[in-house]
DNA sequence: CGTATTTCTTAACTTAAGTGAACGAGTTAC
DNA sequence: GTAACTCGTTCACTTAAGTTAAGAAATACG
């Protein structure tokens, strides 16, 4: 399991046996029940995540209604803004499937990257990467219809549409429950 | 003009007599008229933007039509993506009004960042912030409805209505022209 | 095993955005 | 100075999303 996050990390830095053997004795690994909450809303927390096995969601909760805006699989990391700003969290973070993630404190982030440059520098070149990626999508979210934005996902990550329930499906495409079926119903029609 | 830029790195490193000068000889500080295009569809390059005054725009043609995504004024820093993914770039980059700015290569920056591990560290915190913020943006407009979006902007960037055409700004709200004209008249008579 | 509960779909109706066209005001070009 | 163009607005009409409600299907749980 703790070979996927060196399979990630070497894709930016190559470490030496020493730094993996850092890493790999630390206690950072965990193992989450779906439906577990790993933030909660008001909550403060230095916590930064990253996905070896399993999916989780970010999601808000307004007028009682819960609203998710991302969901984060294998090979992908979150950071909080509330980890970022030092405030307290806007949203939750839970688990849609059992997952298995690591778990880092921003404070021994720091401690690292300033014992070993090379980790500010991946720090750096993988916040640009997340910056530009979630710009593109941004973009096209912005520039698509909500029939559009399904197909998009439809495309680049077909996964999602089956491991994920609808109704969080919908409000990451921005819409409500019921749209997304007529929506699908329509698209069905279509091809027929 | 140059003291906006120090003011602005100064939230993030403090720079020595030395430092200064050598950003302050460099050759990146532009003046450029409205409606300069700096950087087109298709085209490769390296350069990243900071606005010391004025603003510019990112936009996509799309079947013949402009698709405003994003405003860049005072204080505000881009790099496309295109620099990040070194391919040619999706989107136009054009001055909404005229403007003075930096414009500065990645390869030089990669230079100053190696020379000076201090502009490194600065990268990573702009980056880690830049995406939360965006984070955060993104987050919003999904889970709001045009007029709601309209309305926010009304209180985060009230400027960027008056200093903006409307066409641009309807597409940066994700909608349509006659939307916009609409939705604003609809504001105006729910407050009578 | 059967009863809640959650999840998804369907339907009827309301509301708002998309579309195409027209108009006037302001700007630019010649 | 006038023609051409851009820009914002309005209107009538179409299309799709929001809302409310109801019911079927799947899942969880005692």
């Amino acid at each position: 399991m703790k070979d996927i996050l060196f399979d990630f990390i070497s894709k930016y830095v190559l470490l030496t046996d020493e730094e993996k053997n850092a890493i790999a004795s630390s206690d950072i690994f965990r193992s989450v029940k779906k439906g577990t909450t790993l933030l909660k809303e008001g909550q403060k927390s230095k916590d930064s995540y990253f996905i070896l096995k399993g999916c989780i969601r970010t999601y808000y909760v307004m007028d009682g209604e819960e609203k998710t805006t991302a969901f984060y699989t294998e090979m992908e990391a979150l950071t909080p803004p509330c980890v970022i700003n030092k405030t307290p969290s806007d949203y939750f973070v839970s688990c849609v499937e059992d997952t298995v993630l690591t778990v880092s404190d921003s404070d021994m982030e720091a401690a690292i990257n300033s014992k070993f440059p090379k980790f500010e520098i991946m720090c750096r070149v993988m916040s640009e990467e997340l910056l530009a990626k979630q710009r593109m999508d941004f973009d096209e979210f912005k520039t698509s219809s909500p029939e559009q934005r399904y197909l998009n996902l439809l495309q680049s990550r077909p996964d999602l549409i089956q491991r994920v329930p609808q109704h969080q499906l919908a409000s990451y495409l921005g819409i409500k429950p019921q749209s997304l079926s007529r929506l699908r119903a329509r698209i069905l029609e279509k091809k027929n």
